[in-house]
DNA sequence: CGGTATCCGATAGGATACTG
DNA sequence: CAGTATCCTATCGGATACCG
């Protein structure tokens, strides 16, 4: 137990290193949510405001553009009158899938573990 | 495929509402990052900071409280001389592996994207 | 070593109004 | 319907200095 911290510190980093690179292009708080929406099909602009609730148009408009420069969403027009406009995913934001189902399941754990806390009336106040 | 746009959205919310708790607890571009750090062992606040690079001492500080808050981190003082004070997981927090493992596994495939598409001469500018 | 205090700029994100 | 424009606040996050 003498040197394990140069080499666990090599190890974290190799760790480090593409969860960062993850968290650059979903980071906020609504980039996977508008991602969740869309793996249901494609969606319209208003549709996907139904799903994720409490986003503004603004956001949803801005957190698009961003989405569709890192290529993870396709944004097609559909030439018919009244203008059409519709949003996917594309093949490399599907392999999201792994990442919001792990986040699913752990938010599920979280919520549970804090209903238990309260039960036992650890609660910590917020603030 | 009449209805099953209702169906969808209510399936999407279930969905949505534990990856949304999730991120409200995980939000921020360091907070990962430093669990990251103390998969590996309980640490001492320099030595995160050694292996999270680029953070600062306030930022450190502020998020380690937070994740002490939200029963993710506990701090334990070591009443030596000079007082050690040391970061580690608590089992709740262990949990968060699958999420760090998907982020990891992501942010790998996300890099060879990238690359890939710069062979393709397909690069987007950003901004 | 393990932080806090202060200051500051940049970005995130909300509210509201408006447009083709 | 599918956004943009404008304005605003809050938080993020960096720099620097300081303290027991």
């Amino acid at each position: 137990m003498k040197k394990t911290t140069e080499e666990e510190h090599s190890q974290c980093t190799s760790i480090l290193r593409p969860v960062r690179d993850s968290l650059d292009v979903l980071n906020g708080k609504w980039k996977l949510p508008i991602i969740v929406s869309l793996t249901f099909g494609e969606k319209r602009f208003t549709d996907i405001t139904k799903d994720v609730h409490g986003i503004t148009d603004r956001m949803l408009s801005k957190e698009l553009r961003d989405l569709e420069m890192n290529g993870l969403v396709v944004r097609k027009i559909q030439d018919t009158y009244p203008v059409k406009v519709t949003y996917s995913l594309t093949p490399h934001s599907k392999t999201l899938r792994t990442v919001i189902d792990a986040l699913r399941n752990w938010g599920l754990l979280h919520r549970k573990k804090l209903n238990q806390d309260c039960k036992e009336r650890k609660v910590v106040s917020k603030k």
